[in-house]
DNA sequence: TGTTATAGTGTAATCGGTATCAACTCACCT
DNA sequence: AGGTGAGTTGATACCGATTACACTATAACA
């Protein structure tokens, strides 16, 4: 049972009062050169840490930040979970984690939580809150709203932009020369998900191609749902050279349908997927997808947020997603 | 600014002392219920939330958990921790993140970090930590040892029998008829790699089959070294007719150097993998593996954590990981 | 030569709980 | 009647930092 070094141990140590200390601690008025030194000897030659609780019983700041995340195990979601720990590792500050299921409800309950333990900001990854809710925490606590773009948050908002990509993953299938293309959407109600068809929609529209619902199928971001796409797809006649998915995930699972019915992938039916997680590199053929910077993301959330504790000015970095070319598409043939 | 609600507060609404609040708040000692309620009634009415600082400093506890990661972002120990998460939900506990990235040097200093932030307890996943600087911990703090089996940690140690596993996975291979496997292994001196290694190499003996070093690679559980190792195993000359892999990574790896090569999976070449990830299921063809239960392994570590710190008993609970066939393995033809 | 910043320092109050201690009530026994 | 013990209770010290405040010394200024 060692006790701990206290800050009166080392005013004692290095003959100064305790405010002393407290001041080389924290920086918060001048301190004698000489003393300074002193007491920065006390404190390696003993061992200080200073203690978290009273810190923050006195001051009010925790020094840690709370991350809410949905449905960790995800890839693109704990990439970006990775991100935020890797961006706070050479810094004060650590974070606290809480899932919140991709359900509202617990949502705010984790939210509440966390703020319970006095974190001094939140990163919320994949926000399925609601904008009241959502407003009330914009005045209560430094916040920062991650992996998802929500109206009215454009500055507290870290993002790319879906509508874009969704375009982009479209009209590459089209510049291939693909007329007939396919959709699997993303959960119905989740803002990617609509960004994304959107963007679908509007590059076919733009290259004059009507927009077939019957080629539009809602899947749920899990693979389950890609395997089921296609089937579905198929099922429903009509034809179709390529398919656009609203993730990697379902992009695997509309692989393996094809896989299942002899279909070959690119030369008969081009994929495309959306997030390039790990995997999309070593699935077979390899996927093209549209690169989503995950980490980046984490990372820049991380750096955002402790400017926003600490009242500095922070710009939102704009952060692209882009399409990266592999073997899954080529040229209806 | 609403300032605080304390426990004085409630002490003065509900015409008791604050020992009192607080002695309903943690039921140390019995309170008479017509108090306990008004005091209860109080707190409900006020909205009261104890202050986490002030309760660590005085009590020494903080309700939270270290979680020591090793490169978040390698989806089977993200599991685990999704399953930490998980598993102190509904506890009034909460998991603190710190990532050693696969370096003993760094992971001490996250181990300090995290203990400098008064943590009650620790999970340290995939350790690689030094067997003395265990040893120091072990002394500290109540600490588990997750997804790795280290010796002289039985009961503080979570994991599945890595060895026994290695060996299930070449058996399948064998049953199938196949009699010249390569294996490709995870990083070297990492304890899982080589439990895995040597299960191997105790099937291959049992069956009377010659472990041939040449089938051997030397991988790192990175996709790309599954990939490498194809190449390096199909340049060495040595045939083969299937590949246990030492993670599902590295066999996606393999499968996309076979199919380079345009070699069949699982005609030519049957793989075996090690984990199940989710996508394992839908690569093509589906892939033949080991399921650890990692989100289970990561509910139960959080599960005995508590237990540990609360000094309750707990015994370890005994999670076995199984093979899971799909379609990735066949007779040899 | 006052006058006024500015650097530098210590004392003591404070943050919001927990825990020790003394004390008081009211059976219940001898 | 006196003692014992369990059930309850409030005062108060304490955990270890920050910070408001008072005060000194010294430099700068009009």
């Amino acid at each position: 049972m060692k006790k701990n070094v206290t800050i009166s141990d080392i005013a004692a140590h290095a003959n100064v009062s305790k405010s002393t200390v407290s001041r080389v601690l924290n920086d918060t008025t001048p301190v004698n050169e000489e003393k300074r030194q002193a007491v920065l000897a006390a404190m390696k030659e003993m061992n200080f840490e200073p203690n978290i609780f009273a810190r923050g019983l006195a001051s009010g700041q925790s020094y840690t930040v709370g991350v809410v995340t949905q449905n960790l195990g995800s890839p693109f979601y704990d990439s970006i979970s990775q991100g935020v720990v890797t961006g706070l590792a050479d810094t004060n500050y650590s974070p606290i984690f809480a899932d919140g299921q991709w359900q509202p409800d617990i949502g705010k309950a984790v939210v509440k939580t966390l703020i319970g333990r006095m974190v001094d900001g939140l990163i919320v990854i994949g926000s399925r809150l609601k904008p009241d809710f959502l407003e009330d925490l914009k005045q209560t606590i430094p916040t920062l709203l991650v992996g998802t773009q929500v109206e009215g948050w454009e500055n507290r908002c870290l993002y790319i932009d879906n509508e874009q990509s969704g375009w982009e993953a479209t009209q590459h299938l089209i510049e291939l020369g693909h007329t007939q293309i396919a959709h699997i959407t993303g959960i119905a109600d989740h803002q990617d998900s609509i960004r994304r068809l959107n963007g679908y929609r509007r590059a076919l529209k733009e290259a004059n191609i009507e927009v077939n619902e019957d080629l539009i199928y809602e899947g749920n971001f899990d693979g389950e749902s890609g395997l089921a796409g296609v089937e579905t797809l198929l099922k429903r006649g009509k034809p179709f050279t390529a398919i656009f998915a609203a993730n990697d995930t379902m992009a695997f699972g509309a692989r393996l349908g094809l896989y299942r019915r002899g279909i070959r992938v690119p030369e008969d039916v081009s994929v495309v997927g959306f997030d390039d997680q790990n995997e999309a590199a070593f699935v077979t053929p390899p996927l093209t997808t549209i690169r989503q910077p995950a980490e980046e993301i984490g990372i820049a959330a991380a750096e955002t947020l402790l400017k926003l504790i600490n009242k500095k000015d922070y710009e939102i970095k704009k952060l692209k997603a882009k399409l990266v070319l592999r073997e899954s598409t080529c040229a209806p043939q």
